[in-house]
DNA sequence: CAGTGGTCTAGACCACATA
DNA sequence: ATGTGGTCTAGACCACTGC
C-alpha cells in the first residue's frame, strides 16, 4: 500500500523510538539498508531525508547517519495536527464541551480570512478543552460550509478533521500558524478557568486541503501556563 | 559553485517574489524547467521539493504545482535566523545593549542543557534589544568556550553567529525550540521596558553545528504585546 | 488521449572523513 | 585506499487530471 520509502522511514522510526538505533549512534549507511531491504540507493535516501527534516537524524557527509536526541525538548505539538490526534499522542484526560455551533453567515473579517465569496455560509465552532478538571483551552474554529457539510454535535465532541477525512472524503493537506500573547477577553475569562492571569497564549491558522482550497480558520486560545509550542529548524 | 537544484530553487523564489510567478498561478511544468535549464527531472522535482517545504509552491499531482499566497502568514521569525538577520529582513530600527558578557564556570543546569564536561566554561552574554526605543527583549545566551572563544563586545554588539560562521569557520547546522509564557522575573521588569504586563514570552532553543555538536543554549524573553511567531506545516 | 506529478531503478562522479 | 553521504543523469512505469 505505502511506498517503499515511506515504511522504510516508518520502519526506522520505530526503531529508533524503541532504542533498537539508540541516541547519538550512527545509523546503518546507505548501502547497507539497500541491500537489507532491497531498495535502490534513491530509495533509502528519501527515507533518510525524510527522517532528517523531522528531526530524527543528523547526516554528516563522510561520516554518516546519526540519531539525534529528541527527549531534550519533547514532542511536537508542532506540525499540522488535531487536538484529538495530541490528545491521544500524549495520553491526556481530557474533555470536549461544546460552547457554540452554528451555521452563519460571516462578517467581513471571516470573508478576507476565509476568501469567501457572496452568499457562502461558515460552520462556527466554539468548545472548551478540559484537562485534569480544568478549562484550559479555548478552541474558536470557523469552516467553509461549501467543504464542510452537516456538523453534528457528536462530531465536534469526537473529531472533526476525522470526519472531514473520513467521511467527507477530504484530504487535509497544510497551514499557516502564528503564535501571539493577548489579553484575556471577557469570553476567555468566562469561558476557562483562568485563574488570575491576565493574558493568554492565541495560536491562529489557516488551513488549507491537498488541492489547495482554503477551508478552515481556527482561534486557540491557552491559558498561559499549560502552554508549550515546540520546534526543530535547520540553517538552510 | 552551488549545486544545480539550489540554483533553479534559488531562480524560482526570486520570480515568485517578482511576482513574474503570481500567487495562485501555476509553475511551468517539470519538463519545461528540464528543457529550459537543460537539467534532468530528478535535479528540477529537488528544487521544487524545497520550494514545497518553504511553503513557497504547492503540487497537485496531475496538475501541477501552484504558488501559494505568500503575504497571509507574513515573515518567518521561525526557522534558524539570528536577530540581526531578522532586524535586517524586516528592516527595523534596533540597538543592542550589553548587559553582561563572561566567562563562568557553569551551574549543574547549565552542565545538563549544553552537556559539559568537567572542567569547560561558558561564555554568559546578556543583551537587551531595543526596537523604536523600547527594550523589548531580553536575550540570554550561553556558549560552549570549547567552540566559541574570544567574545568581546564589538562582536556582541554586531553578531555573533556570523562571527561564528566567518571568523570561526564552524557551520550552524539545527536548533531545537520551546516557546512558552511565563511570568515577568524581577530581571525581565528591571531590564526591559514591560510596561504594566506580568508575562513574557519566551523562546527556549538549543543550537548544533553541522557536525552535530551542541554549542549554544539560548533564552529570548520577549515582551508579549511584541511577540510574534509563524511557522507553516504539512499533513503527514 | 496527452499532460502532469509520484515512485523507483542503476549507474556515474564528486567531496569529505578515517585510518 | 575505502567508506560515507551529495549531486546528477536517463529511463521506466504508475496514478491522477482534464479534454
Amino acid at each position: 500500500m505505502n511506498s517503499k520509502y515511506v515504511s522504510l522511514y516508518g520502519d526506522i522510526v520505530s526503531k529508533i523510538e524503541k532504542g533498537i538505533f539508540p541516541t547519538n549512534s550512527k545509523l546503518p549507511s546507505e548501502s547497507s539498508f539497500m541491500e537489507e531491504y532491497g531498495i535502490s540507493r534513491d530509495t533509502v535516501r528519501k527515507s533518510l531525508h525524510l527522517l532528517e527534516q523531522n528531526g530524527y537524524i543528523h547526516k554528516i557527509k563522510g561520516k554518516g547517519s546519526f540519531v539525534l536526541d529528541f527527549s531534550k525538548f519533547n514532542f511536537p505539538v508542532a506540525g499540522l495536527i488535531s487536538y484529538k490526534e495530541m490528545v491521544e499522542k500524549l495520553n491526556l484526560h481530557s474533555k470536549t464541551i461544546i460552547h457554540t455551533m452554528e451555521l452563519e453567515p460571516p462578517d467581513s473579517n471571516m470573508i478576507k480570512l476565509l476568501d469567501l465569496t457572496e452568499g457562502e455560509k461558515v460552520w462556527k465552532v466554539v468548545r472548551v478543552r478540559q484537562i485534569n478538571g480544568k478549562k484550559i483551552i479555548l478552541d474558536k474554529d470557523y469552516f467553509n460550509s461549501e467543504f464542510v457539510t452537516n456538523l453534528t454535535k457528536e462530531i465536534c465532541e469526537d473529531s472533526i478533521y476525522g470526519y472531514i477525512e473520513k467521511k467527507l472524503g477530504h484530504q487535509i493537506g497544510f497551514s499557516n500558524k502564528e503564535i501571539t500573547v493577548e489579553p484575556c477577553s471577557d469570553e476567555d475569562k468566562q469561558l476557562l478557568d483562568i485563574d488570575d492571569y491576565n493574558m493568554v497564549a492565541v495560536v491562529k491558522s489557516t488551513v488549507h486541503l491537498m488541492d489547495g482550497t482554503l477551508f478552515q480558520y481556527s482561534e486557540s486560545r491557552h491559558r498561559p501556563d499549560k502552554f508549550k509550542f515546540t520546534d526543530f529548524a535547520r540553517r538552510t
